[in-house]
DNA sequence: GTCTATATTCGGATAGAC
DNA sequence: GTCTATCCGAATATAGAC
């Protein structure tokens, strides 16, 4: 019980709705976090403006890059598709580039604070739970995000380029430490089990043409891939 | 037996060695398709000197672009790393966006071919064994041209995107046939198990930096995979 | 805070000499 | 068959008016 005191309210939850009610990078919140973060590259000095801003860059951005790619997509794209002149998009980001940066640093936020959430349980069954139903409902509701940055990370300078990757062996290894506490004495590679677990939640925000549409819901889906990690590790739930 | 017979010599493997000596789209072999296949878009008429410098492209392009993308990647980069001049280049492509539909055109026959391989199998267990080999070792041999199409399917025409997503639906669909021929009564969804198995492959060229290294080899992998896969759909093997 | 107009660089592609 | 030289459009980014 005792670190499970400090846990934020949100880090409790079993199904999506719930997730999503106390998942705080969604909406104008998300937009006033950025930015806060980028208030030194950002022209405009009234939130209200550049939030306004920011929400409609990166609305577009996601829908044109996933089309065509990120560097495909010119800022005159850009322009037209926000309704906002060459200056104005100057006056909300730094540069092309720093689109792709804000995305990764927002992406790693999110991700930090799934794996933060897990090893805060100290019941295994209940940190498997909440990282793999954490993971795939963030990246459900933010989607666009979690999406570019999987494509898009070589548009990024080394240095970030390199911190993207981190964040996906962060999972992998935080999952893979979970799973060898739930069968300390199996001996089952637990990287490859959470290999393959990390890839099948990845699977729904990579390729959205192939699951995005009807079939399964996310609450199913986080079943399932549950069902199918218990399975391989043959672990019995009660 | 009926079909079997009819089969191409190198569609029976159990090892990556067995596979790569039967494996004909690598070294000259493969450029020499690719001429075969591009003659009237390719201004070199000797097979000698264009099979040379479409070596030297997509050797340069597989350097490149991986790390920074091949919308970035500009003509003048690749001629610096061909030693090719911008007109030598043009040449031997039609244009740039020519290279990526080349590397589309490549994988989309190798993946035809394995999922053909498979299904000329009577028995499922081989058939199985057959596309999940056949899919591995395909791509771990042509690991840069597998890993291209995957990231740059959004650098293609709108026709050969289609095109791409359909290869990978394809794999999934025989996949999934497969699994229910080896369990006709099960009523676990077969699409998902496809699904998982697929993005566990693909994991190998589409994440070379955490796999390629040292880890296991090709061999354990498939061992690894197939072994995850009955144990999902629980069936027993003798 | 947002626009228009423009500077400047760099991209893909081609023509024609060798 | 390959190279050099060049065209031309398009890209990012900025300056300054409103």
């Amino acid at each position: 019980m005792s670190s499970s005191a400090l846990q934020l309210q949100h880090s409790n939850y079993n199904t999506f709705i719930e997730f999503e009610n106390g998942f705080e990078y969604q909406g104008e919140r998300l937009y006033s976090i950025i930015f806060e973060r980028n208030k030194e590259t950002i022209k405009v000095n009234k939130e209200k403006f550049a939030v306004r801003n920011l929400q409609k860059i990166f609305n577009a951005t996601f829908s044109i890059s996933p089309k065509i790619g990120f560097q495909a997509m010119s800022l005159r794209d850009l322009s037209a598709e926000t309704g906002l002149s060459m200056g104005g998009l100057y006056s909300s980001i730094a540069s092309k580039e720093a689109i792709a940066i804000m995305v990764k640093d927002v992406v790693a936020i999110v991700c930090d604070e799934i794996v933060e959430n897990s090893m805060a349980k100290d019941d295994p069954v209940e940190a498997l739970q909440t990282i793999v139903r954490g993971y795939l409902y963030s990246s459900t509701i933010m989607q666009s995000w979690f999406n570019f940055l999987y494509f898009e990370t070589k548009s990024l300078p080394d240095l970030e380029q390199e911190a993207s990757k981190n964040l996906e062996l962060e999972q992998v290894t935080a999952m893979a430490k979970i799973l060898r506490n739930l069968k300390p004495d199996s001996d089952l590679d637990m990287e490859f089990v959470a290999t393959m677990a990390v890839s099948l939640i990845q699977e729904r925000y990579v390729k959205p043409w192939k699951h995005h549409q009807p079939k399964t819901t996310v609450d199913q889906y986080a079943v399932d891939c549950l069902a199918l990690i218990y399975k391989t590790i043959d672990y019995q739930i009660d």
